[in-house]
DNA sequence: GTCTATATTCGGATAGAC
DNA sequence: GTCTATCCGAATATAGAC
């Protein structure tokens, strides 16, 4: 009954330029050769079919292997997932760590520091953020709760200095929640979009979404009120 | 050794202020009643975990059916999905056709209504949306090519609007890709983390996003220009 | 540490009675 | 149209030789 297997072939992964990325650096340099191997293979693996469309077959043969060695590695598939989600996680961490923004003490400059250096990550490692981000159902849930707790941990980066940022520009403090979702939002979308060797390079990415930021946190001053038709609301989404 | 299952009991979705949404209206009226239930026990399903996580068993046990049930009303599990998908990217464009913004002469207030209809829908049917977004990869090429087109339609319709408000506005005009991205990354990444029930409602959000667009038009005009620290770029996403 | 072979379970799909 | 029973391929994980 025509098994769907995905659309790409993570054979050729290491050779597409939508796929080839810096998911190398992540792993623990603890971990062996043929370990850290099967973890950039399961990872493009899982990018290209999901996780539950990705057999311990796939995930070995691109390294060369057979089903049978990933388990000298690995005590199993999902100790796989695991493994590759925590080093995301772990690797944003690192890097908002390195920004240093306790240093400075123009609130708006700290987030929009934050915001290019999260959303340059993103990129850069986009393929490790897909299943770091989408990804997260095939965890235990002992698994789960440990990942929950890196998450909180970035949010909090963010939630503070967004706060920090909308009080020094005089932004509506009751928005603060929705304005760090939506920044957390653009930098974690454009994983499902982005692609290296694309027209806007991490850096460049970073920071656009560092300036929308900023522009955030400006109410528009009316400058062009509607004329006609004044925002009839509510009936949106009726359709 | 441990199968995970999922974190949810789509035996509870129908309950859970998580997954409570309107997608019955979403399907075909074309479609007997049993269908029309299966379809929605399919889609709470695939939304808590997943396509490939889903069995048959599954979506016919939770409307109280047994698995063979489910082939006399589709011809596979596969076809469960695109039904789901088709629907929902339909149920998008019939929304945004009915925004009626072709009478309006304001590009701005074309572009807010647009974002605004196009957020509360996502928000409202979340968990259609969910997998509308996140599920494609479990879908036959052919299939996956028939939504790609719906989806190059809308965001035809969002790409226009935004290069029109951007020459209304002066934005940039090399922007005009960036900015639709980022609009649309705002829309779809609330089916990640929104909630009915939850603080705002899906019009709330609308409104919200629409104004974030209007704010993103508008470059800050250097309001405060960030004092030390010249904008050291390039050397985010080291780690 | 890697292999071949396989135990075992599971899941999509079908057969055929009612 | 729904059921029970089942076929059969597939996938995780293991056993044991090398």
């Amino acid at each position: 009954m025509e098994r769907t297997r995905g659309r790409f072939d993570p054979r050729e992964l290491g050779s597409d330029a939508r796929f080839r990325d810096e998911s190398e650096q992540l792993w623990p340099t603890a971990l062996g050769e043929v370990a850290r191997e099967l973890l950039s293979s399961a990872l493009r693996c899982f990018a290209a079919n999901g996780y539950h469309a990705t057999t311990t077959r796939d995930i070995a043969s691109v390294v060369g292997l057979s089903p049978a060695a990933l388990y000298v590695h690995f005590e199993s598939k999902e100790l796989v997932l695991y493994e590759i989600i925590r080093s995301s996680h772990e690797g944003v961490l690192t890097t908002l760590n390195a920004q240093g923004v306790s240093e400075l003490d123009d609130p708006l400059e700290c987030l929009s520091r934050l915001v290019s250096s999260y959303t340059s990550w993103h990129a850069r490692h986009h393929v490790a953020a897909r299943v770091a981000q989408f990804e997260l159902a095939g965890l235990t849930d002992e698994h789960y709760q440990q990942i929950l707790e890196l998450r909180h941990e970035t949010n909090n980066y963010f939630r503070h200095a967004v706060a920090d940022a909308s009080r020094a520009e005089h932004a509506p403090p009751a928005d603060i929640s929705r304005l760090t979702r939506a920044i957390l939002s653009l930098s974690i979308d454009l994983v499902r979009w982005y692609e290296l060797g694309g027209s806007d390079s991490p850096e460049v990415l970073g920071d656009f979404y560092a300036e929308l930021t900023r522009r955030m946190l400006h109410p528009v001053a009316a400058a062009s009120p509607p004329r006609g038709a004044s925002r009839r609301r509510g009936r949106t989404g009726e359709v």
